[in-house]
RNA sequence: GCGCCUGUAGCUCAGUUGGAUAGAGCAUCUGCCUUCUAAGCAGAGGGUCAGGGGUUCGAAUCCCUUCAGGCGUGCCA
């Protein structure tokens, strides 16, 4: 139970106790933070029902309300707001209650539910590059976040392996080496071997193979023509698939591993053809599947659809397999696997008509039960600030590898001001540089709501000041300091001498809420801002006031408590938003 | 054409299940380091919430409409 949820049920009791319903009670957090912390606006709707006054309504609800000793203040402003404000002995308590673990920092919803998230998407053969920074990052958030509120979360990579993409490349060294075994029918992959690849190698023939596709058609076909080879298992091809495979996936692990990105499956396209059976034979049963223009489809339209919703595709007129084809082979394989109460997609929002065609597809061959828990979470691109998707000055795509590196450097740079780490070796102190990169770049990404498109600023994510994971990191390690000054102090309960700190106890005590809004909208955005929220609040009191060196004991000891609770609430922000914390900085 | 999304301070963005005085960072200007990390703190200026109409006691938020931009719209993923 929430705060707000407490002081709901508390003020729902009032109305009902003065003869209203007790549904006009909702409290939340108030919006004048100047005249109360809380406030209910049931007095507004009550005056329909009633035909009464707000503020007589209002007024009968903080006469009771004001008997009790939670509520420093519980008054009416015109006309008719209830106004509330908590003694600051009870925010006090109620904060310790998140101290000591009675109230948890997240409602545990998940009651040990499966849910699937499907981030990261990357398809093998391709570098990384910007583009994969958003649904890596915000997979890996929306990921933990779900554990953290007590389900069983998997996140699953689900490699784009399955794809032309990879007939593209197959086709491109074809092209290149035709002499190459694996190319050959007579193809033996107990005796023959397939060359080692290597990831520059990839990085350069892909762009070049799909480049060449839309100029010259017959290598187009042959591309074509080897993606559908591939899927119906010609050794040869799928002996190179592998050794594709094996080297983009050593790269991508690298890549995700800086970013704090960690998958519980490593899943491709690949690994929902075994299923691909199946999903054909359970349309057909069903009769949902028909012919096309040489293509077998499911019509999806209804006549309660206000757009035109076209068919979906299921199998190419060539008889090999689409995006939707794996995509719905992949909801069969996660049922039969893990009984998912949700499954989650963190995909780019411009796929939304395709998650639209594959969840109706999917319900309509009841692929899953209908309470499954199906959902798109679209993201926006990286614009330039020409407003179309970003590129380098050269026109290319920027590196996923080229930005880590460059804004760990410029951290690093940083870093040699830094009095707190002289004492480490030039590799320890590159290894706080990355991590205060990636808090940078993370939180860079993370703090924009996601499915909105947002403009590349290279400056921005170089910049260690301001509303940045930088100064999350470094509110963090400040409060390091003052507790290591400190030494041991036995804990001690919550206290407000000033109005920064019932400010701090506050929002500290809110962020169940936040965390809550954050799971409700999957919106990582609203945990950086809470984070940030308290952090800025935490610098005022840490300026304003003498902690570590405080002379009276009580007051030390309740801000010392201050200083642990806050900073055990930052890093459960940090931890949930994959952001790694220093000790020093 | 149809559908979806977006338009808020000089810039980048929060805020949109209707609430009181629309917030933050950056940038600009002014203060604050002999005292727990100044990657910080305090303060100032900066807004017809794209335009118009409507609903409501109350609208950035809901409805209608106009304008501007983006995206999607059967054999790529």
């Amino acid at each position: 139970m929430t705060i707000t949820d407490t002081l709901t049920a508390i003020v729902s009791e009032a109305f009902e106790a003065c003869g209203y319903d007790r549904s006009l009670g909702v409290v939340t957090l108030s919006d004048r933070l100047d005249l109360c912390q809380f406030q209910c606006n049931g007095a507004f709707g009550g005056a329909k029902l009633y035909h009464k006054a707000p503020a007589k309504i209002a007024g009968d609800v903080a006469d009771k309300l004001s008997k009790n000793p939670l509520f420093e203040k519980a008054e009416v402003a015109m006309p008719g707001f209830l106004n509330l404000t908590l003694a600051d002995d009870a925010l006090a308590s109620l904060a310790d209650e998140l101290q000591n673990g009675v109230r948890p920092l997240i409602e545990q919803v998940g009651g040990g539910k499966n849910v699937v998230v499907d981030y990261g998407g990357p398809n093998v053969a391709k570098p990384l590059h910007i583009g994969h920074l958003r649904p890596a990052i915000i997979g890996e958030a929306i990921k933990r976040l779900v554990a953290a509120s007590g389900y069983h979360a998997i996140g699953d990579i689900h490699l784009g392996d399955w794809g032309l993409q990879i007939g593209l490349v197959i086709a491109e060294l074809c092209s290149r080496h035709p002499d190459w075994a694996c190319f050959a029918d007579s193809f033996d992959p107990d005796k023959d071997a397939i060359p080692a690849l290597t990831v520059e190698l990839l990085q350069e023939i892909y762009p070049f193979a799909s480049a060449r596709s839309k100029e010259d058609a017959e290598f187009k076909a042959a591309a074509m023509k080897a993606t559908f080879d591939l899927q119906n298992g010609k050794p040869g091809y799928l002996a190179l698939w592998n050794e594709i495979l094996r080297v983009s996936v050593a790269d991508l692990k690298q890549n995700y591993d800086k970013l704090s990105v960690h998958f519980e499956l490593w899943y491709g396209e690949s690994d929902a053809e075994k299923y691909v059976g199946e999903l054909l034979d359970t349309l057909k049963n069903q009769s949902l599947l028909h012919e096309s223009n040489g293509a077998q489809i499911v019509d999806l339209a209804e006549d309660s659809d206000t757009a035109p919703m076209p068919p979906i595709l299921i199998k190419k007129a060539d008889g090999s397999s689409l995006y939707a084809t794996t995509d719905l082979a992949t909801i069969i394989q996660r049922q039969r696997d893990f009984q998912p109460d949700k499954i989650w997609y963190v995909v780019d929002k411009r796929q939304s008509l395709h998650f639209d065609q594959v969840f109706r597809c999917a319900r309509k061959a009841g692929l899953v039960p209908a309470s499954t828990d199906l959902q798109h979470l679209g993201f926006g691109t990286i614009n330039g600030a020409d407003g179309k998707p970003f590129k380098t000055r050269d026109g290319g795509v920027m590196q996923l590898s080229t930005l880590l590196e460059t804004v760990t450097d410029a951290a690093m740079d940083k870093l040699k001001t830094s009095d707190y780490l002289n004492s480490l070796s030039e590799a320890d102190k590159r290894a706080v540089a990355e991590k205060v990169g990636m808090a940078a770049i993370k939180f860079g990404d993370l703090i924009n709501h996601r499915a909105k498109d947002y403009i590349f600023d290279m400056d921005k994510f170089l910049s260690f000041e301001g509303k940045t994971g930088t100064y999350l990191l470094y509110t963090v390690t400040r409060i390091n300091s003052v507790l290591k000054k400190a030494g041991d102090i036995s804990p001690a309960p919550l206290a407000v001498y000033s109005d920064v700190e019932r400010e701090l106890l506050l929002a500290l005590l809110l962020t169940p809420e936040a965390f809550g809004k954050a799971l409700a909208e999957q919106a990582p955005n609203l945990i950086c801002e809470n984070a940030y929220h308290i952090a800025s609040i935490f610098s005022r009191f840490y300026h304003d006031h003498k902690i570590a060196s405080e002379p009276d004991a009580a007051k030390k000891a309740a801000r010392i408590a201050l200083c642990r609770l806050t900073r055990q609430v930052l890093l459960a922000h940090l931890d949930i938003l994959g952001i790694e914390a220093v000790d020093n900085m």
